[in-house]
DNA sequence: ACCTGAACACCGTTCAAGT
DNA sequence: ACCTGAACACCGTTCAAGT
């Protein structure tokens, strides 16, 4: 009984594709693309499909639907956030670095705040839970347990997330050089408007408005976490 | 010479309307009553158009794009924000009560969070920027001043929007009273993934997923209200 | 198994034409 | 001054038909 191949053999049959027929993994990396490319607007299911070089109904192959392509895209972004170095630095530290490196993450990506916040925090990707996990395994490590390691993850993740959307979406009307053009315009309205009705806003209206977004989010990291630690110290003691 | 009306007197012609051709007023009104009922994929040109009874086109007599749409929305939603009651009040219960109320008043409209972070921060409208300037207020009374209240408010801001957003957007798919089968399907959910893989957020499940959006609230409230006030007293002393 | 062509039911917005 | 009808350039998604 000789004992020959199977006339198909997948062995055989895998490298003879003649194109590797579309993967879902080049989707994803496409729709990246695209989002850096066109903002999240532009992230079209048509302009995904012109991009890799097929029609859009094409997609449905690979992709339940759009909401799918754009948890993909999520999970693919919250992928590039590092996991902490080293599990015996202090948790206070831990917590910083990763915080601003979750942010370095959203900023390098158009409109991922935006992105995240139209998709559901729990993937069908790991890395959404992974960063999670992250997150309350420095707060676990710090002291905290149960509702308040759930609620402590909560707040950094919110506080992060929300910030980064307000950043990312406050340069949404500046498609080219217009970035200091918006800062003038900002300017020039606030100096405009009824600001005597508005002293409190009028008499902090530089800080409250200039560009210094890495300030801003260290005063309410720092905030944040001296919260946190105030919050340990005296549940313990 | 007999003095006689002018025949088209504006005086006769006023009160003479038929109907009292739709107000920028109705407009908001409609809409925001379009926004509870159909939610932010449901609020559409075409739709508040046809609750007003009249044609898609006409709306673009009475506004510029659908963009100024959104913030005259939004701008009534934060009419909704009452001001803070005295202003002698101790600054920590001020803040508090203007978070809870700012809160509040953002759950009571549907995807009322998502609204506010599609569009500019500085309105049209005025409310907006009241909020902002009651919550500047607060903080200057508090001691702060300069990036200090700027960062501070800004702080504040990004917390409550952030928080009410994901708040918002977890029902998202909660279409009728699918609420408590979501709330089941996402903890099927989690005991079923590789959740060896995530031994912290498995490690506090229950408080991280339940529904109970109130305690979380104001357990990063109060978090970051306690981190203020360190920041104060140390900068003082 | 995967892609195409064509269609369906929508969008926001413009514009000439009516009154 | 305001509204209509019709159009334009888009959307996401479905589905029969091809290979």
């Amino acid at each position: 009984m000789p004992r020959s191949r199977p006339p198909h053999s997948v062995l055989w049959e895998v490298p003879s594709r003649p194109r590797p027929t579309l993967t879902r993994d080049d989707l994803v990396r496409a729709a990246l693309a695209l989002l850096d490319e066109a903002g999240f607007d532009g992230l079209t299911m048509r302009n995904l499909a012109e991009r890799l070089g097929v029609q859009a109904a094409s997609l449905y192959n690979h992709v339940r639907d759009k909401r799918e392509v754009l948890a993909l895209l999520a999970d693919a972004i919250m992928a590039e956030v590092p996991p902490p170095e080293s599990a015996d630095a202090p948790w206070h530290d831990a917590l910083y670095w990763l915080a601003c490196d979750y942010r370095r993450a959203l900023l390098t990506h158009r409109d991922a705040a935006r992105l995240l916040s139209e998709t559901t925090p729990l993937g069908p990707g790991p890395n959404r839970l992974r960063v999670l996990d992250d997150l309350v395994g420095i707060l676990r490590g710090a002291g905290f347990a149960g509702e308040a390691a759930a609620d402590a993850a909560w707040l950094c993740n919110t506080f992060v997330t929300g910030f980064v959307l307000e950043e990312q979406t406050q340069l949404v009307s500046s498609d080219d050089a217009a970035a200091g053009e918006r800062q003038a315009d900002v300017a020039g309205w606030l100096s405009q408007l009824p600001l005597e009705h508005y002293p409190n806003v009028l008499a902090v209206a530089g800080p409250l408005i200039d560009g210094e977004t890495d300030r801003r989010f260290l005063f309410g990291l720092n905030t944040v976490l001296d919260g946190l630690e105030l919050r340990l110290s005296t549940s313990r003691g």
